[in-house]
DNA sequence: TCCTTATTGAAAATAGTTTTCAATAAGAAA
DNA sequence: TTTCTTATTGAAAACTATTTTCAATAAGGA
């Protein structure tokens, strides 16, 4: 299903603004602030309001076709999501993210965190960080730097 | 270690309104806000200035004495940590948090995760949510899990 | 107690986000 | 295509959060 569909589904319209916030997440395949995202409106001529931006970040978010992600110290930014999938992995250096699936080493986690604490869990968060392939190359150890 | 050698230690001073802000979170045992822990300076009697509240718990985030707890849309608030461990499990009703290690567990979900997309995993941000013991027995049904 | 300097707090500056509301444009219907 | 309804836009203002500045203060070693 393409993106008008989508939107239309739910009683939403594509309008300019939209169709350009999701180009440029699309483009950039690393998670995105609201002030870049429009920063690269203006580079591609195609300008749309910073608000607009807001609002359709919000809009995504809440149909679940975009995730935000969180870094230790702050929000990272917006992300294309697929669905159905909930985690992200980042790399430190170019900050590309890639989405993984880890419920199964991950249930065996919840399972034995509800044993320990007596915590119905029901929802989470997990990140990771890390150096991708290619940056791995570019880099001379392999360690940590 | 006591707060004050911890911080003697470091180069740097125990001052009142460092003590303030420790108290309220060793009171709270929940996250909170810099702007909650205003508040409850005021509160009891110990008035201090908000933007010690932000500088103490910047430099309590730097020596690992405080940590940052994200929700999926923002961020939560801080709250003590102890050394070593890295992982929080807030509960959604009364926002308990605990502190808890999954290591082992976790060691084998990255282990999958750097065979699968090739990157170098070096970082992580983990937090569950859910009910915590006390809450699950207020709510009437033990449905969803 | 004295002395050095890390720390404080008020105000101002900066940054990030949301609300308001009249004007516009998307998309269904004719 | 044209018309019509109303979701959406964008500029400005409001609001909230955070950081910087700097003179005054106080922590803790000497």
């Amino acid at each position: 299903m393409n993106w008008q569909d989508k939107l239309n589904k739910e009683g939403l319209r594509l309008t300019t603004p939209r169709r350009v916030v999701i180009s440029v997440l699309e483009a950039a395949g690393v998670p995105l602030s609201p002030q870049t995202i429009h920063q690269r409106s203006l580079d591609a001529d195609e300008e749309i309001g910073l608000v607009s931006v807001y609002r359709t970040l919000e809009m995504l978010t809440d149909l679940g076709l975009v995730r935000r992600v969180h870094g230790h110290e702050a929000c990272l930014g917006y992300v294309l999501a697929s669905p159905g999938h909930h985690h992200h992995l980042v790399c430190r250096s170019c900050s590309t993210a890639v989405e993984f699936s880890g419920m199964d080493d991950l249930s065996t986690l919840i399972d034995h965190i509800q044993e320990e604490t007596g915590f119905l869990v029901d929802e989470h968060m997990l990140q990771f960080s890390g150096l991708c392939p290619q940056c791995r190359k570019r880099t001379p150890h392999h360690d940590q730097d």
